[in-house]
RNA sequence: GCACCGGUAGCUCAGCUGGAUAGAGUACGUGACUACGAAUCACGUGGUCGGAGGUUCGACUCCUUCCCGGUGCACCA
């Protein structure tokens, strides 16, 4: 795509400015950073700031883009005959390309690979092991899981775009005294519930209860603590209780990933690393790094950081002892060369910890660890709480869309087929693209309205637009010409071309920065761009040759529309 | 108190490593379905980019400082 002209472009541009100028260093990979896409068509596709050049020539800005322009312009190289135009403007020169190179251009790099528009092979070779969408047992994800769940699916999907291996994992919450307090209250109250009928609810109504009861009780807490240290040796009968724990959960989340089309390669949850702390510490231990304080055992982390607690006064292991043999485990035996949490910013101390921890102990690794934190959802009435049952539900999030949905299908196209179906994906669209659109780390009002529009810059929205090419393509009656035979030069095609070359820089920056909103803004300015061409042009019917061409266009745009949305992990339906 | 993250149109948000006249959606007003799907498009109203300094040819973007909001700060995970 724009990539490769990118690259052309630069290697030209230095071979004709260093042999104009005597300048120390500007070298094609220089340039080719230095080369931007300008905001508008008018500033041509490529520009090159020529600011820094001054200094070192002497030379104000626009006479020295004014001389380059005319020497580009004369210059002799393969690439010239590709060029519509070199434009001095201020300080920047502008190159743009004629119309009929880059439509040559996108087609073919949109048929190249099929399924794999816009795939680079940076990662190939390469492991990126992605934690995330773990929830702990016995609570119901709600709407702050979303984000944890789909922002972590998408950057999957994303790595997988660079060509990277990618292994999924779910570091599942099952460990920890709530546990104890949790068996304690099933051994206790469990005849009460529901079990066979309603495993999960009866879960987590014991859950509720427990923390309920222990305010009043202050005993409670001691007692779930004993029953844990039980689980911790190994009791068999609390093991069982355990176990069936998190049987029933796992049952229950796998029935919302299977909702939203999300999965793990691996379930490694915290219980997976009791049998290697011991080891963790020893080499704490063995590297110097463990002191005593407070009764407790800690990693001291200099004058920036809190200490990282690695064993508690009473002999038991914490999260971060955890999380240490946990990246271990990730970098020795999952061969991780990428090791990523998609994780609340919550979190952030503790991965700093985490990290700083696994630097002194000597692991140059370190630094290919990263923490992707997301923002918290706010909502009007408070902070919500599990404990308190005062909770968003992700599954009523997602049944309340799909009904919105249903109930605007049966008003706009009630003869639809696979109704039921693609209410489910218009739905879960609306809100996987809500929650996607917006940068990670802001912090987001849960607005039901607002996750529940379908208009405007929404999924739906892109999906339509998508259900609107297949629809031409329907129309058209034969399977799109794979060329564009003629050169579409009005303003609409121009800048749905010059957009579409975009896809493969757009998911390269998506995936640098771990941000999947980049692409979700990418995907509305392409359905812009795709719209203003559809409303202003008439394509079935046209010339032959134009109608050819269009429909070739047309096809382009659906398969960048239908791979964006699969990165984003958002089905395209082929009508709504 | 210290640390990290946010503050852009009435509201919800974009703005890539500093680049050309700060953009969408929504809301409000107007127009476009006897032509390819109106979940759409076009036009209009709406801005001291939290405040103040600084660096730079150029700052929403970088630095300093203050204000506001969020989060975290040892035996929970």
């Amino acid at each position: 795509m724009l990539t490769n002209v990118r690259r052309a472009t630069a290697e030209f541009l230095s071979t004709v400015i260093s042999s104009h100028f005597s300048l120390a260093s500007l070298t094609t990979e220089a340039l080719e950073a230095a080369l931007e896409v300008p905001k508008k068509l008018e500033h041509g596709h490529l520009a090159f700031p020529v600011f820094p050049l001054a200094k070192e020539l002497k030379k104000a800005p626009p006479l020295i883009a004014k001389e380059l322009a005319e020497v580009v312009t004369k210059a002799e190289h393969p690439l010239s005959k590709e060029i519509a135009s070199v434009l001095p403007a201020g300080g920047f020169l502008n190159v743009t390309f004629k119309d009929a190179y880059l439509q040559k251009i996108l087609i073919d790099s949109v048929y190249a690979e099929p399924g794999k528009v816009g795939y680079s092979k940076k990662g190939e070779g390469k492991t990126v092991v992605i934690d995330y969408s773990s929830p702990n047992v016995a609570k119901p994800m709600h709407i702050g899981h979303l984000r944890a769940t789909v922002i972590g699916q998408a950057i999957r999907n994303l790595a997988e775009t660079q060509g990277y291996n990618v292994i999924g994992l779910n570091h599942l919450g099952d460990w920890g005294v709530q546990f104890g307090k949790l068996a304690w209250a099933y051994m206790n109250w469990g005849s009460e519930y529901d079990f066979k009928g309603k495993p999960f609810e009866s879960l987590y109504a014991l859950y509720v209860r427990f923390h309920d009861e222990a305010e009043k009780d202050k005993d409670l807490d001691a007692k779930g603590s004993a029953v844990f240290r039980q689980l911790e040796q190994g009791d068999a009968q609390v093991t069982k209780i355990w176990k069936e724990f998190v049987e029933i959960s796992m049952k229950e989340y796998g029935r919302m990933w299977g909702l939203l089309d999300v999965s793990h390669d691996l379930v490694r949850g915290e219980s997976f690393y009791n049998n290697r702390l011991k080891a963790v510490e020893k080499e704490l231990e063995d590297k110097k790094l463990l002191v005593e304080s407070e009764g407790a055992m800690v990693v001291p982390l200099g004058e920036d950081m809190p200490p990282c607690l690695i064993r508690k006064t009473d002999g038991a292991s914490l999260y971060a002892t955890r999380d240490l043999a946990s990246a271990e485990y990730r970098h020795n035996e999952l061969k991780a060369d990428l090791n990523l949490y998609v994780v609340g910013v919550d979190q952030t101390l503790h991965f700093k910890q985490v990290f700083r921890v696994l630097e002194l102990m000597g692991h140059v690794w370190a630094k290919d660890c990263h923490h992707i934190a997301f923002g918290m959802y706010r909502f009007k009435e408070g902070k919500m709480s599990t404990r308190r049952g005062r909770t968003v539900f992700l599954e009523d999030v997602i049944r309340q869309a799909i009904e919105m949905v249903d109930k605007l299908i049966e008003a706009k196209n009630p003869n639809l087929e696979n109704r039921k179906l693609v209410a489910e994906q218009v739905g879960i669209g609306a809100i996987l693209f809500n929650d996607l659109a917006v940068d990670r780390v802001r912090d987001v009002e849960f607005d039901w309205e607002k996750a529940l529009n379908f208009e405007g810059d929404s999924g739906p929205y892109v999906q339509y637009m998508h259900v609107r090419c297949l629809s031409l393509i329907r129309k058209y009656g034969k399977p799109a010409p794979k060329s564009i035979a003629i050169e579409l030069t009005s303003p609409e095609e121009r800048e749905l071309v010059r957009t579409l070359l975009n896809y493969q820089d757009v998911l390269a920056a998506a995936f640098t920065t771990f941000r999947p909103n980049i692409v979700a803004q990418y995907m509305l300015e392409l359905c812009a761009a795709f719209s203003r061409f559809y409303n202003k042009h008439r394509i079935l019917g046209e010339a032959e040759d134009v109608q050819t061409s269009r429909m070739a266009l047309v096809e382009a745009t659906r398969r960048v529309l239908e791979a964006g949305l699969r990165t984003l992990n958002i089905q395209a339906p082929e009508a709504m």
